[in-house]
DNA sequence: GGCCACCTTGTAAGCGCTTTCACAAAGCGC
DNA sequence: GCGCTTTGTGAAAGCGCTTACAAGGTGGCC
C-alpha cells in the first residue's frame, strides 16, 4: 500500500525509531543518518500518517470551531481570523457550522470527540448551565467568542456599551422617538444592547415607548437575525399612527437593519431625513449600503480567541481570561454621513 | 485517564472486540450483551477514541475542503451546501482556507496529508498540470467545484453562456456602448464570460471597444475578485470622454461590481439610466443594492458537489462525471426592475 | 447418539507511529 | 589507563481500536 516508516527504515538501514525521530527532529541523531533517512523518504514519496501520529501522541494538531451557521456574515470574518491565526501554527481546523439552533448540542458533541481535536473554539453560542457542564467534563481546551461565561477564556464585545451609545448617538442627532429592532428575546448579546440602549435612554430623562420595541419572533430554528425579520419588524413601526412612528431606529444586528432599511424605503422613507437608522456589527454589506453601526473587530476577535486557545493548550491550568472589545461607530449614510470613497 | 474499551470490557465481563462490535452494531452479539455493554458504557461515560478507530479502520470520516478565501461571499455559501450535505453522512468537515493564492498549494498540500481526510472537496482553484499530477498522485477521492478537470469530478457553472446572456441582456436593453470589468487575465471563469460575452457581441454583428474591457491587475496574492478592484476598473472607464463611454457594464463578478457602483454614483451617475450594470455570481450583498446578476447556485453546487464525493468513496474507479449548471438571470435595479419586495 | 450448522464470544494480530529504556561507542579529564 | 558523561541507535511496549480466525455452545436432524 502506502509507505510506512517501516519501508523507509529498512531501505535506510536504520530501525524505525529513528526514522521517527528523524522526523521530529530529534537532536540525538547523527546528521549523517539524518540525511540519509530524508533521501531515502523522498524517494520513496514518505508522508506520516496523520491518524497514527495523533494516536501515538495523543493530541491531534486540529481544532474545532463551533459556529452557528445563521449569522453568516459574522461568522466568515470570525474565521477568517481563525485561520489567519492557525496558517501560521500547526493546527488544522475542523468546522462545525450548526445550520440551526437545535443543532448545535449536536455538533458540540461531535466536536468534542476523543480523539477529534485538541481544542475547540465556541462562537455566538449561550452557555447554559447544561452546557458549561459538558463543557467542564470534557476537559478539553475551550474558548467562547462572542459569548461568556467565567469558567471559560472568552472573547466578547461590549455590547451594553454598544446598545447606549447607538442610542446616543441618535439622541444627539435630535430625535425624540426612538426604534428598537431586536432579535428574538433570547439573545445574549441583544438583551445587552437594549440594556444599554435603555440606560442611556434614562440618562436622557426619556425611555422607550414600549410599542417602539420589536422582538423577532421566537423559532427554535433560526435565532432572529435576519433580513426578514428586520424588515418585518419595521414594518410592523410603520404600522402605527404617523404621529407616534419613530423617527430613528437602532436595529441591533446589521442583517436585521437591511431588512429594516428594505422597508422603510419601500414606505417611501427617505433615509436619512424621514428616518434615521443605526445597525450593529457592521458586516461586510452594511459599508456598501452606507448603513451607520457599531463595528465588531470579527477577524481580531477570530484571530484573539485562537490565539487564546493556543495559549490554554500549552497551559492548561492558567485563569481564564476574558477580554472585552469596544466596539466603535462607524457614520455613515443612513445617519447622514456624505458618503464615503472606498480607500 | 479516559475511559477506553478495555474499561468497559471489563466491567461488562467480555472481550475487548465484543465491546467493538456493540459499538459497530456488528448483528452477532446477543441483546443481553448488547444492553449490559451498552449500560455500562453509560455509566462510564465512554465514548469511541477517533484518532484510533481512524488508524485501524483506515478511514477518518472526514471530509476536508480547500478553499481560497478571497472570495469569501462565494464559499460561504458553498461551504453552506458542503455542510448541509454533510450533516446527513458521518463526516466531520476540516477547512482549508488559504487566504492568499499563493498558499492554495500549501494547504492542498495539508488537506491531502494520509490520514487526515477520506477525500476532498476543492474550490476555484485552477488545475494545472502539476497539480493534476499531485492530485491524482494522492490517490485520494477528489471533487472540484468552480473548476474543470476531466480526471476529476466537477461541479461548474456554464460561464461562457452566463457570460453572452449578460451581454444580451443588456443589448437588449438598447446598449451600444458595453463596458467589460474582469478580474485579472488567469482567472479561467473570467476568461469563459468574456468569451461568451465576445461570442454575444459577434453575434449582434458587434465587437468591444478595447478600451472598454478592463482586467484588475495582477498581484501574486489576490485573484483581483475584490471591490476595489472593480472600483478603479469603473474609474478607469470614467476616464474616458464622454462621447466614448459605456454606457452599461458587465463586471464578471459581484464583488467587482459592487465596487463599480460605488465609483459610479460617486461620480453622479444614476443607475439605471446614465449607466445600466450587470454582475455575476449573485452573492448575499447584490440583493441588497439590488444588483442585476446571474446566480450561481452556490448552495446547491457545494452540496452536489459533496453528495459526488460521498459516492466517489464508495466507488473510486467510477467515470468522472461532469455537471454544469446553468447560471440564471436575475434582474434588479441596476439595469431598470422595479424594487421588489423582500420575500 | 452423532454430525452439522449456526450463533456468540474470545484471542490475538494488526493499523503506523512515538517514546522509554537500555546499551554500545565515543569523548573527556585526570 | 580509569571512570565519567555524552551521543547515537535499537528493541519493544504502548496509543485505542477493528477484525480475521478459532472455538465453545446450542439445537436440529437423521
Amino acid at each position: 500500500m502506502s509507505i510506512t516508516i517501516y519501508d523507509i527504515a529498512k531501505r535506510a538501514r536504520v530501525s524505525i525509531a529513528t526514522v521517527s525521530r528523524v522526523f521530529n527532529e530529534h537532536p540525538r541523531v547523527s546528521s549523517e543518518t539524518r540525511q540519509r533517512v530524508f533521501r531515502v523518504a523522498d524517494e520513496l514519496g514518505y508522508e506520516p500518517h496523520a491518524s497514527a501520529q495523533s494516536l501515538a501522541r495523543k493530541n491531534t494538531q486540529i481544532v474545532s470551531a463551533v459556529v452557528p451557521m445563521m449569522t453568516s456574515f459574522f461568522f466568515m470574518e470570525v474565521l477568517r481570523g481563525m485561520q489567519d491565526r492557525l496558517d501560521e501554527s500547526d493546527y488544522d481546523l475542523l468546522v462545525y457550522a450548526a445550520r440551526t439552533l437545535d443543532r448545535v448540542d449536536g455538533q458540540l458533541a461531535r466536536a468534542l470527540q476523543r480523539g477529534r481535536s485538541d481544542g475547540m473554539l465556541l462562537a455566538s453560542t449561550p452557555i447554559t448551565p447544561s452546557r458549561a457542564r459538558r463543557l467542564a467534563n470534557s476537559r478539553r481546551p475551550i474558548v467562547l467568542v462572542d459569548s461568556f461565561h467565567e469558567d471559560f477564556d472568552s472573547v466578547c464585545i461590549d455590547n451594553v456599551r454598544g446598545g447606549a451609545e447607538a442610542v446616543r448617538h441618535l439622541l444627539e442627532r435630535g430625535h425624540e422617538r426612538i426604534g428598537l429592532i431586536l432579535p428574538m428575546v433570547q439573545s445574549v448579546p441583544a438583551q445587552d444592547r437594549l440594556r444599554g440602549a435603555d440606560e442611556a435612554m434614562q440618562e436622557a430623562g426619556r425611555t422607550f415607548d414600549p410599542r417602539h420595541i420589536v422582538h423577532a419572533e421566537w423559532d427554535e430554528e433560526m435565532d432572529g437575525y435576519t433580513r426578514l425579520a428586520g424588515y418585518r419588524a419595521m414594518k410592523q413601526l410603520l404600522d402605527l399612527p404617523e404621529a407616534d412612528r419613530p423617527t430613528a431606529v437602532f436595529a441591533a444586528a446589521d442583517v436585521m437593519a437591511l431588512g429594516t432599511l428594505r422597508a422603510a424605503r419601500e414606505a417611501g422613507l427617505s433615509i436619512p431625513g424621514d428616518l434615521d437608522l443605526v445597525g450593529f456589527d457592521d458586516i461586510a454589506p452594511s459599508a456598501f449600503v452606507g448603513l451607520t453601526t457599531f463595528r465588531q473587530p470579527m477577524v481580531e476577535m477570530g484571530k484573539l480567541a485562537t490565539e487564546l486557545l493556543l495559549r490554554r493548550m500549552r497551559d492548561p491550568d492558567a485563569e481564564p481570561s476574558h477580554t472585552v472589545f469596544a466596539p466603535r461607530l462607524v457614520v455613515r449614510e443612513t445617519t447622514g454621513a456624505d458618503a464615503i470613497a472606498l480607500a
